[in-house]
DNA sequence: CATGAATGAGAGTTCATTCAT
DNA sequence: GATGAATGAACTCTCATTCAT
């Protein structure tokens, strides 16, 4: 039992580090640019060897962006303990940032990259995107009815909401920040999201 | 001379063609998968005719980028004769959206699209990309001057805006926006700016 | 008519133009690298005018080639007026590395590059090319009658002499002379051609 | 152990195969004439196989150019042991022709053909061309300490003995013999050879 | 289970050559 | 007569993928 234990785990870390491998370098030099002998080198294995646990390289892709929405689910699972929706809302945007920063391979995959096509009729590992979208709804619902967002439409504002941080974020990771400069860029971002959420806490 | 200027047209008319054709390609199945070849096929060219007006494929990358800027500080500009800083802010942010649904080839391979790489000698074209944020961070001290925004930096909060627009933008662009149903995505765009105006603008 | 005359004289004149530029440009890149394009540029003239004075790339080398064994087979018949054998055998090397020297171009095409082919089937150029060779020939035969080379063949003769000018001169035109620094190449070639012609003086 | 042995040489055997049929392709079409894909199919292989033994063309032809100058020195080796340097000089000049009429395509590649202008970083391969011109050189100076050549140079004579055997072979694998008819070339050059021997002979 | 040699398609790019103007 | 835009084939080289071992 031991043994096969140790092999399955084995097989599990394997998976895991070529999944963790991948994603840097698809983040790195994009998804054309880098190759599935590249990747194979990265990791000291044969390419062969990836083809034992991944179909090809859509799914390799594919299976990290799953990978990637459960971990940010879990971020985002992090404010369930706090009670006041209002400031509940405004740690949601903190861990939205914390995860882009912590896991920025995971970001640009998930959210930035050009879908691999298959995701509509697969559609599984949106799953986990949906329930953190409905994170997001349901805090502001519970803001609404504490009287904040009067007259505004939840789903709107959970676009609008989503949208600033996702802007941030994607302006950073795809390097369009250059023109602040004299900051550290992670600090601007933080400052950014506390002017959104100081502008927003009054509404 | 009627020759010499049809002749003159032509090429110009044939550049041009090439610049719109690869931008939506680019676009819609990324830099690294469109190849020259598909490219010229798609104008019904041979692939050598494109190296007639373009050195190789990055100089085409780069002068769709190019192109792109400077059509965009156009859009911009619009806002120039509107005399209140506040709403002159508020136009802006629409007139980024209708950039961004008039051409979203361009937006993709502007603000998207990993960058590629030359932009250290490049940064010629970014004259209109600073120029158009100088717009922005412009737009946001006169509102300063007039009450507005107290407390807050104006540098931060020209991120925190431009994130706004963009982050709705991209997400639209890169087709992550499937779960808002029901209704019109640049309708539903429009409504989240709104909704952030109208935020702002008791600020 | 001198309009015509004008006309004419301008034609020839581009065609030698075109056959010089060429002849270097295939020396110094070779004739695959050489492309027409860049001999046209180098001209200033356009691609196709090339071919209104040459069928093809080919044609062009050939025709080179044929100017090269003209002129090749003036400055080895300067040789004629010396009357002793012997001495005419010697000037005939001299005038041989002369050519070599100063149209290296020629020299490598004619006796060094891969023929193009067509000469079996037109051989037309080599009749300068037999010439040159007879004179060589001629001048070994009067040496033999004064008493020169006994027991020697004069065929074979003239192609140990031939060699041993052509392996002196094709070494240095294609570079494989590095290893002999400290002394003039040319300085060179002429002082092993004096040791031969003094070793073969008294034979 | 055996399967990995066989492995071994059969990777060993595909790379010489590569090997000797480039150099007979590039010796017969030229190097520029000769595409990688024709290479391919000659040996029955696709066109990346090739690439997986050699980096790139270049390299393949510097790796034949190596092998070329190992063979030629081990040929000129085999004159170590004949004690007169007179007879070893002349036996050097047959197995010059020996080389040259066995391995013309590696004797085109190394003195012919145009250097492949990397020889600055490479250097190394000429190690054995060196040492095979200090083999020649040495010849001519035990020559001369027994009494031949007097008055001459032994650097100018390596030379002009260089270029009488190089002369002779290089008009006979570049095709300008045509006009000795009547007599097999290798005969022929046989026969020069042992002219020029002769001559030297009693000098 | 892992290897790595091999494939064959396709990438960007260049070229000799043609031909409407 | 000269132009130069256009062609289409060919180039070197890389890639995702397969499969015998």
């Amino acid at each position: 039992m031991t043994i096969e234990d140790r092999k399955e785990r084995e097989k599990r870390e394997l998976k895991e580090l070529i999944l963790k491998t991948a994603a840097d370098m698809f983040r790195k030099q994009g998804y054309e640019s880098t190759s599935m002998r590249a990747i194979a080198k990265a990791i000291d294995y044969s390419p062969g060897t990836i083809y034992r646990y991944f179909k090809d390289k859509d799914e390799l892709m594919f299976e990290i962006s799953t990978t990637g929405f459960r971990i940010f689910y879990q971020y985002l699972s992090e404010v369930r303990k706090i009670e006041d929706p209002m400031e509940r809302l405004q740690v949601l945007g903190r861990q939205y940032l914390l995860f882009a920063k912590d896991h920025p391979a995971y970001y640009d995959l998930m959210f930035i990259m050009p879908d691999p096509l298959k995701s509509l009729e697969e559609g599984e590992h949106w799953e986990d995107g949906h329930q953190s979208h409905g994170v997001l709804v349901e805090v502001i619902q519970e803001c609404m009815k504490n009287g904040h967002f009067q007259g505004h439409d939840p789903i709107v504002l959970s676009l609008m909401i989503w949208g600033q941080v996702h802007g941030m974020v994607a302006l950073q990771i795809r390097c369009r920040l250059e023109m602040y400069t004299g900051k550290d860029q992670n600090e601007l971002l933080q400052d950014a999201l506390n002017s959104f959420n100081h502008i927003i806490s009054n509404v």
